[in-house]
This record gives structure tokens, C-alpha cells and sequence, in this order.
DNA sequence: GGATGATAGTTAGCATGATAACCAAATAGG
DNA sequence: CCTATTTGGTTATCATGCTAACTATCATCC
């Protein structure tokens, strides 16, 4: 996450422009504004994924799970493949999603280590009815932060 | 932070639209994309600080103190006020920048409360060798995804 | 001037991110 | 085949975010 409530605008960067001349400011601005963009949406979903028992990785778990086409089940590797998180926290937020009843493990045929990752119906059931929200409070931020949010 | 590695992309927001026809495909597409954007740019950053024995949260403290003008110090719930993080997370980051001689604390005359949060010569000195390089590392990245990252 | 409420800061406990170091199973190469 | 490496996953430990609930001080206002 990203923290500053005022951006650090004009005034304060010329200041460091005098100090270090070779920065340039306009990259500088544009890509702080992303920062606070992303940081207000993040926000947003936190909340918003909070009220229904789930995180950004929680949810975005199911996601990866639910639009595989032609399988209905991953490997636990195959999951933390698609997301950019580390194995131990992949591992233990599996764990709870289990507990929850959101998904299944399974067992590898073949191979002994691995372990298959299913959607249970509460899983699927609960991301169909979380998705519609989530593009709402998408929608509603993009519209409301068109101008650059802060008059 | 936001980890999907590959956005969901047409392909799969198209099989949603079926299913959630009030969304809008572009809106989406684009917060994605920034969120996408924002959490590849804050890793760089992480690591860059944590080279630097700094965090976002530490970094942006320091750039506070520094960038005002009229007076050397802030009071420590004015450093909340401008960064946007619980106050418990405040005090605790506080102690340990104290603990580092980053910054120092000091009694206000009038109000037994607060607390007085300075700048130290290293605190200033640290700030001032790390921000070339973080200017450095917005442009790089900037550049580098000037197109859209991946090919 | 004493109750009442607001403000500054801390403590306790939890969630969720990371690394390092580990075990067990699979694979590769001689 | 048998060692050596890679791969899948876990454990332990730490960093850093949060909320709730607390103390202490200040401000208000009757």
C-alpha cells in the first residue's frame, strides 16, 4: 500500500529537482498518482472483500480456480503459479479456505507430494455472489476518480 | 498488493459478461491494469528500501519531516495526519526509526501529550542518499512499461 | 472548578505479507 | 540402480498492516 494522503505535487518535487536535477518530473508525478490511484481502489476492495469473509488472495484464489476451462481442479503449485505470492502464504491461506468450505483438496494420482485443489459448490456459490459487487465498487471508484479525485 | 500475474483478460471477462451483463469490460479492463501496474511498481520499491534498511512507510515518514518548510519538527499525530496509516501503526514505526537514530523525540512544551518528532542529521543524511536512487527506479519502471510490460 | 467529551499516544491481539530452512517425493544422469 | 538435484509443500520466525480498548492530558461548558 501507498500512503500519502497529499500527493507530493509541484511545489514539493521542484525542491528536489533543484537537489537532484535529473529527475523527471512529470514520470515521477504520473507514476506517484498511480500509487495513490491503486492504493484508494485497494482500499476499496479490502473493505469491500472484508464484509464477505474473503481478502484480495482469498478471492482471488476462487477466481483462478473458477476460470480454468478445461479442468475443474488445480495444483496447489499451479495456483501460487498464477498468483504473485509466496508458497508458505499460498499454503496457509489454502488451509483456511478449507476450513471454510470454500474449496478441496485432493490427492495427485501420480504424484505423491502434490495436492489437488478443488472449488466445493460454497466456493463457486460464493465467488458468483461476490463478483457482481466487485465490479460495482470497480465501476463506482473509476467513474468518481475520472477527474483526479481531489478537486 | 494485488498479484494476479496474468490480468484476466478479454478471454475471460467476456465469460463474466455472460454471466454479469451490467459490467462494463473497459472500466474494468483499465483498474486491473492499474492495480496490475501499482503492485509491480511497489515491489520494486519494497526491495529497493528494504536494501536501504527502509519501508514505504519509513521512507514516507522521512519525506515528511523533510519536506516541511517553516519548522524542523511535527508532531507525531501530524505525521498520521499526513500519511495514510492507523496510529498504532504510527507510534510503532516511530519507535523503531527512534531506536535507528533516524529521528528524535521530544516533549512539547504546552500539551503533556504529544510528542515531538525530529529529523536527525543521520535521519536527513539517509533520506537524502536513498531518494536519487528511488527517482531512478520510478523512471526505469515507468519506461519499461511505457507499452504495457509484457510482450 | 468539576464533569464531560475530544485528542495523543500506547497496548494487546489478529491478519496477511515475506524468507530461511526443512522434509518427502520425483526426476535426471552417470 | 543409486546418488544428486529439482520440485511440492510445510514449519518457524519476522515485518507490517489493522481494530478495539486503554491511559493520560487537554478543552469545553455549565
Amino acid at each position: 500500500m501507498f500512503f500519502l494522503k497529499e500527493l507530493p505535487t509541484r511545489q514539493m518535487l521542484e525542491v528536489y529537482k533543484k537537489r537532484f536535477p535529473d529527475m523527471k518530473m512529470d514520470t515521477v508525478e504520473s507514476a506517484l498518482r498511480l500509487l495513490r490511484q491503486a492504493s484508494l481502489l485497494l482500499r476499496i476492495l479490502d473493505a469491500y472483500f472484508t464484509k464477505h469473509d474473503l481478502s484480495q488472495l482469498r478471492f482471488l484464489i476462487l477466481v483462478v480456480l473458477d476460470r480454468e476451462i478445461d479442468r475443474d481442479w488445480l495444483m496447489a503449485s499451479e495456483v501460487a503459479a498464477r498468483l504473485d505470492v509466496s508458497r508458505p502464504v499460498m499454503a496457509r491461506t489454502l488451509k483456511t479456505l478449507s476450513d471454510d468450505k470454500l474449496l478441496d483438496f485432493d490427492e495427485h494420482d501420480t504424484d505423491g507430494r502434490a495436492k489437488l485443489i478443488r472449488l466445493t459448490s460454497k466456493g463457486r456459490w460464493t465467488l458468483h455472489e461476490v463478483l457482481p459487487g466487485y465490479y460495482r465498487e470497480i465501476e463506482q471508484f473509476m467513474v468518481s476518480s475520472q477527474d483526479g479525485g481531489t478537486p
